[in-house]
DNA sequence: AAAAGCATTTAAAACGCTTGCATTTTTTTG
DNA sequence: CAAAAAAATGCAAGCGTTTTAAATGCTTTT
């Protein structure tokens, strides 16, 4: 009553030949005759011959399946590069593996090693940061890898991203162009260098260029949440700001309905400036003027340098920046 | 310079037992002697020895990973079940591997099979509906499959949901109450059996109750997107409802929006409720009324009953409804 | 008609681990 | 303390493929 299972030593006597040339024709191999792979891709039709890939894993050493890491997917942002990822994954023959880690470093780097366990053929990592225990376990495996949406300041990694420090540096001074002076800066964690060091630096060099001078007190350091949004707006208002740039699109839509509920006008009384143009920027109302970036793209690209070296073909540039642009809607003037 | 491997020969070489006492200690067989256990744990700690999963899988026809067919993990409703998924696989030492169908049948069936080759140990089901092709495929295959948050109206099949009928039923007789008349239901496809039988039979059910008489013309039927209920909107209005039950979140923030974009105050000239209860529900302005369900859950709970289904344990139920409710909030008076 | 050259095909050795069964060692028992 | 029972360990046969070296057929040459 076990599920009994076609092996390819059924298909090869049945048809009478070898193993080897089952394999063969299985894999497209060119070198078998025309009337042979006839006759062996009937039988396997007949006797609805499945590959064991697990077997062909153990063979062939490799998987056609890759390892992705991702923070949450539930976060529109980090699910829409998912979504770039499987299509070109699934384009190229392989699988993905799908684990959540909560951006915690903890559990990157377990779920790291069982993805490395299980023989993955390269790995995606998205992740706020990359800590020195996570960039050590990358180092000691032969593994390909490579970042989407996720920079490391050392680009030994490849990566995929945009401008971080421009495309915020234009934000910020789109702001300035429409006469705001006090402009908030609210993002995530400022030790993940994506905020602490990318962006701030961006929102400084528009400062500088406007000779605004640079006041701490204007920056909000809090969670990506739509909760945090909210409740950042009080100390936003407090601060005396006319104007935002946020860091991210539910943080960012957060803020946007908190303001909103506080009865401010927008973008009359105050302007803002969101990140990632995700679906949340076009549902929001009014609708959020932002960076876009081709989030699905970012996730297509990385998986698409992986291809690349999965297959040991030499790249060019590893450190690849997509392009981004700005879109003002409702929430500018 | 290959990607030289410690196997678990070299293991056993070193502690100078054999590969099976290595193995048993791997897998944490008690019949190992303390001392030997110790020393064994220790040369794989000195050989840093990872397990080779693929050998693993093929000698214990057992992978610990499940495949998940989700239409669009971009799509928050699947996302927030793919959580729940993911996280009690975690918890019971599986991963999972995500595969994007876009609901369509053809690709179904594809990756089904390729899941399957790839010898996973169940597979979790997310779709609009159960084919018959897709259906003859999980019939003729002897891995464990369960449905989350998909129905089939035949119950072969384990599956987690909520009650749709009821849900709507009681979300259209709250819009009743109210004293509307008119009443839209906007959908998504009504060949799919939740729009077209149950979720419409609710429908139908509460018009029935209230004695009020059922016009087809007051039914929509659209795509699960957020420009679709932009644009359904002229439509609702041209049809003169007065409130709307709607099966989507995105859907019915489009439809909101739509309204709102017509100066139509909501929840006074228009109420609606919407299904899901996702984060958007909570964004939108005002706050939408809707069904709550368990999302998360219904993806945990699923996953659960696939880990008893892959275990042979015995399961009394496999046909799971989870409770739902009614939250109201901006968009009904 | 034998030799050469190719195109096909086969045999069998991996791949790295699990597991049933046999064997050895240790513990218990009378 | 010997015998029986229990515990620990080892042996070796798989698991279902891929892949390399060797063998076999066919054609073509000469």
């Amino acid at each position: 009553m076990d599920k009994q299972t076609i092996t390819i030593y059924d298909v090869a006597r049945e048809a009478s030949v070898s193993m080897a040339t089952v394999s063969r024709v299985v894999n497209g191999n060119p070198n078998v005759k025309p009337a042979t792979r006839k006759k062996v891709l009937e039988v396997i039709d007949r006797l609805d011959y499945r590959p064991n890939a697990v077997a062909r894993g153990l063979a062939s050493k490799k998987t056609t399946t890759v390892g992705v890491i991702i923070p949450d997917v539930t976060n529109i942002y980090f699910s829409s590069l998912a979504r770039g990822i499987d299509d070109v994954a699934t384009m190229y023959k392989y699988n993905i593996i799908l684990a959540n880690s909560d951006g915690n470093s903890q559990k990157e780097i377990q779920v790291l090693n069982t993805l490395l366990a299980k023989q993955v053929d390269g790995v995606i990592f998205m992740g706020h940061q990359i800590t020195d225990s996570i960039r050590t376990e990358f180092m000691r495996s032969k593994t390909p890898i490579v970042l989407a949406g996720s920079v490391d300041p050392d680009e030994q990694i490849g990566s995929v991203n945009i401008d971080y420090v421009a495309a915020i540096d234009e934000a910020t001074s789109t702001l300035i162009r429409h006469g705001n002076k006090k402009i908030a800066f609210v993002t995530g964690n400022l030790n993940q260098p994506i905020n602490g060091t990318y962006r701030l630096k961006g929102y400084k060099k528009a400062l500088a260029k406007a000779k605004i001078p640079y006041d701490p007190s204007l920056v909000f350091e809090t969670e990506y949440s739509y909760k945090a949004g909210e409740a950042v707006w009080d100390r936003v208002k407090a601060a005396g700001a006319t104007a935002a740039v946020i860091g991210d699109d539910e943080l960012a839509i957060g803020l946007l309905n908190g303001a909103g509920d506080d009865e401010i006008n927008i973008p009359n009384d105050f302007e803002l400036i969101t990140s990632n143009d995700s679906k949340l920027a076009e549902i929001a109302r009014p609708k959020m003027s932002s960076i876009t970036q081709p989030l699905y793209d970012i996730g297509a690209v990385a998986m698409r340098l992986l291809t690349k070296m999965m297959n040991k073909e030499d790249i060019a540039n590893q450190t690849i920046l997509l392009p981004y642009g700005i879109v003002e809607r409702g929430t500018t003037k």
